[in-house]
DNA sequence: ATCATGTTTGGCAGTCGCTGCCAAATAGTC
DNA sequence: GACTATTTGGCAGCGACTGCCAAACATGAT
């Protein structure tokens, strides 16, 4: 039965394998068409598969939620902060760490573009924001081990601490995030972060 | 019927108001009940209507989301916040005014013990999780501008350094409230916070 | 007490996200 | 072509939530 634990190494790609691959980008273009034209709300799940020429059911086992169609690689950019934290020199401080980190998440944006129309979707949609923040918060305890050790725990309450810095940071990134897409993609988010950074720490 | 021995509010309230209030009482104290006993998830508004003796439409009527029927006095929390804040003398930096804050609201509550259910409720329970941050978020966009006057906004951007500072806020009295809670609620929320507050900007 | 008034209530049907189940279509293997 | 392992689609159903309508009800006027 269980025949997997393939190493996805080579390029023996089925055609099952491309099947999937072609249909589960059908659905997710199709869904990103939706929700800017009509609104995340207003798009219904049925309008989509009907779109992408799949049934409900398939869909929903390609992506096991909406806020999967949009978040596509959210699982990935949590794996990708706890890496390049992990990655950090011991002597970097947490605050080098975390920013860090958090320039690599925002490096992985296909583009400038893409950016935005997520931002600004997940910015304006309540339904879209919980999701995130809940799925973020996700991170932010799995990131606390990582974050504990770079601590000088002088005192107790280590852990309290340490989630303090790593919320902190992320907090500093939505700020810097809002400013950005309500100025329409102007500037570098990593700059506005810094100028968040600095008048929370200043 | 029980017959409740309450704060009596008195007020030339009619009768209709009174059973309204009696109604909405039994619900709310029930739906509590049946959400530590159980679980917030596994419990069903179906449930909660059959068990207190109302119909599932009056339920939703009383309260439109089966989230409020935990957070009840939620909005109550955003007014205090907003109120205490501003009434912080105008010398007052932004840092002394969200900590007003944030001690006027955790004195709502009525008792350890509730603040306690609720908060281990709230960090145990991801749909719960979500929805709270995002009630928090509209919290924090309300108190904007009254922290953006209170910042010595020498360079621009001075929006976003104010969600920055509130935010922060946030994050140190969730880390604080967690730890609280794993804690099993010994000690003071606000040392802990003024601890997570020393981490992050010492 | 009775009637008219405006409010509250409950039931029913329906929407939407999402899941379990099962039969049919399909890719890969012999 | 036959056989096996997946994948797919359709259907029924759950739970939160809403709109609609008729019955139940407190209240004020007669």
């Amino acid at each position: 039965m269980k025949q997997e634990a393939k190493s996805a190494t080579s390029a023996p790609t089925t055609l099952w394998d491309r099947t999937r691959q072609l249909a589960s980008q059908e659905i997710l273009d199709t869904a990103l068409r939706l929700f800017t034209q009509q609104g995340y709300d207003e798009t219904t799940i049925a309008q989509i598969a009907r779109e992408a020429g799949v049934s409900q059911r398939t869909l929903f086992r390609y992506f096991g939620t909406k806020e999967d169609l949009l978040g596509g690689g959210q699982d990935r950019f949590g794996q990708v902060l706890m890496d390049t934290i992990s990655e950090q020199s011991a002597e970097a401080g947490v605050w080098e760490a975390l920013r860090a980190g958090v320039a690599a998440v925002l490096a992985l944006h296909d583009s400038r573009e893409q950016a935005l129309e997520r931002f600004r979707l997940l910015h304006n949609t309540a339904s879209l924001r919980a999701g995130w923040l809940e799925k973020r918060l996700r991170f932010q305890e799995n990131l606390l081990p990582l974050i504990e050790t770079r601590m000088d725990a002088a005192t107790g309450n280590k852990g309290a601490k340490a989630r303090a810095v790593i919320a902190t940071a992320f907090a500093c990134l939505d700020a810097a995030s809002m400013t950005w897409v309500s100025n329409d993609g102007k500037g570098e988010i990593m700059d506005l972060y810094d100028e968040c950074m600095a008048a929370v720490r200043g």
